[in-house]
DNA sequence: TAGATGTATTGATAAGTGTCAATATGTATT
DNA sequence: AATACATATTGACACTTATCAATACATCTA
């Protein structure tokens, strides 16, 4: 069936880059060129990674004069971590909480 | 830093066929050759791509005679969105359950 | 208006990935 | 031992992707 934009959004975090950006971005929004100095690639690339974070709905983008200041988007990751768990996830979670071989590893 | 092995796992779950394998396998274990059966690919592509579920811990293979049955792994799905989580997360996650901007969307 | 600065786009390239046909390996049955 | 069947591996190929240099675009400032 159609997986294709669940898959492409999972791509989206299958990066190391891109993976540095989300950490990057935990504790507040941040302009680009303050993440192009702490990630060592270039500009275009930053540009490439922070197109994909932002299509994939996890970051937003908030154009403030010359500068591009981004930010997790809370309804974004949400929204992530749900579809994570349609797939990640298997019927000994059967909402009560009670399933067996997952009760202490529970998040 | 050493994001590698993470991106590697997120990887595991980025492919269509991946997906579809992942909920095939949400109801108990289930032979290869009944996986191939519900998958349009041929035998050396599935086996590919349960390689791959498996190395990432998501699926385990229990060999039977000449067949092999997979299953989710209910520590490696756990395991799996901790990580998740911990990329995707933001700071009005606090921990205490009163993130004002996840509060609607908490899973 | 001209120059400076931050960001986006384009084009090229190397590396990675999904796929299949062909073949190899392992296991059960006759 | 020989055959049949399920799975794994190898090799080849098309497609995707991460990256950068060069360039274009947008905005601020002198």
């Amino acid at each position: 069936m159609g997986f294709r934009e669940d898959v492409r959004k999972i791509k989206a975090l299958a990066d190391e880059n891109r993976l540095a950006i989300m950490l990057a971005l935990q504790h507040g929004e941040k302009c680009g060129c303050v993440l192009l100095e702490e990630l060592n690639i270039t500009q275009p690339t930053l540009s490439h990674h922070m197109k994909l974070l932002c299509d994939s709905g996890l970051v937003t983008g908030r154009k403030e004069g010359k500068w591009m200041y981004y930010s997790i988007s809370p309804e974004g990751i949400s929204a992530f971590r749900k579809m994570i768990r349609a797939y990640a996830r298997c019927d000994c979670e059967d909402g009560s909480g009670n399933g067996a071989c997952c009760r202490k590893n529970a998040e």
